[in-house]
DNA sequence: CTGAATCAGGGTGGTACCGCGAAGCTTCGT
DNA sequence: ACGAAGCTTCGCGGTACCACCCTGATTCAG
C-alpha cells in the first residue's frame, strides 16, 4: 500500500501528466534512460550492490545511476537495504517492482520479434 | 519483413543504444512523450485522421503530433494512407504496431494496480 | 464567384531539463 | 594510511517540447 505515484520526483525531472492516462506515466517512467535496464537486471539477477549494477550497466555513469536509483526508490519500485553490521548496501525490487515482469516479458517478446540491426549496431 | 529498426530517426532525436539490449530501445521509443498515447488511441479506436488524433490528445501540440506520427511511420509502426478520390488522410497501425497490444495490456494492468493520485492530479 | 472555414501540416524561436563527465567527500575495512 | 564503495556537488551541451504564427489545399455557404 505505497503512497507513491509514478512521478519521478528527485531532481524534479518529471512531466506534467495531469490530463494523460496513468499508463503514459508508466511508459515515461520506464522509457527514461537506464530505468528499464536497471529493473531488468534486478528482475533477472536479484538484489544487487551499487557496484554490481554499475558493472552490469557500464555505459551508465555513477552519477546517473545514483539518480535513477533514488528515483526508483522514491517511486517505490526498489528499496535500498543497508545491513548495519557489515555495512553492505543492496538494492532490491519491491512487489511493485517485481510486477514489472509481465511488462518486461511483453517488451522482450516484441523486441525480439521486430528488432532489425542497422548502422547503429556496427560499432 | 520491415527494414526498419526502432531508432527514432526523423529530426535525429535518438539515443545511442549500441551496447544496450533491444528492449531498452523499445522502452525509449514508447516512453517518448505521446507515443504510447498515440498507439493506444489507434489500438482502441482504429484508423484516425490527423484532426481526430489531435482532438483526442489535446495537450499535444500539432507540431509535436506531426513529428511523432512521422517517427512512428519511419519506424514502421503506423502507415499514412491517403485516399486520392476524397482526399482523406488516415493513420493506421501496421502489424508491427498492432502487436504492441500485449505490451499495452501489461502496462495498463500495472498502472491500474499501482497508480496512486498525488498533488499532480488536483488541477 | 467570393469568402469563410476546415484540414494537414511547416517555420521560428525560446526555455526547461535530461543526461553526462569530472571531481570531491565520507565512511568503512585493513 | 590508503583504497574502495557509495554517493554528492558543480556545471555543461544538446534537444525535446511547446507557443505562436503561417501556408496550401479543399470544402462549404450564399
Amino acid at each position: 500500500m505505497q503512497m507513491m505515484s509514478s512521478q519521478t520526483k528527485p531532481e524534479e525531472g518529471g512531466v506534467d501528466f495531469a490530463l494523460c492516462p496513468r499508463f503514459e506515466q508508466t511508459f515515461s517512467f520506464l522509457g527514461k534512460k537506464w530505468n528499464g535496464l536497471i529493473i531488468d537486471v534486478l528482475l533477472q539477477e536479484g538484489p544487487q550492490r551499487f557496484k554490481d549494477l554499475a558493472h552490469k550497466i557500464p555505459r551508465c555513469s555513477d552519477r546517473v545511476l545514483v539518480e535513477r536509483l533514488k528515483e526508483l526508490e522514491y517511486n517505490g519500485v526498489i528499496v535500498r537495504r543497508t545491513f548495519p553490521d557489515n555495512s553492505l548496501i543492496e538494492y532490491e525490487l519491491t512487489q511493485k517492482g517485481e510486477e514489472f515482469k509481465d511488462i518486461m516479458a511483453a517488451v522482450h517478446a516484441w523486441s525480439d520479434k521486430w528488432y532489425c540491426p542497422t548502422e547503429a549496431d556496427q560499432k
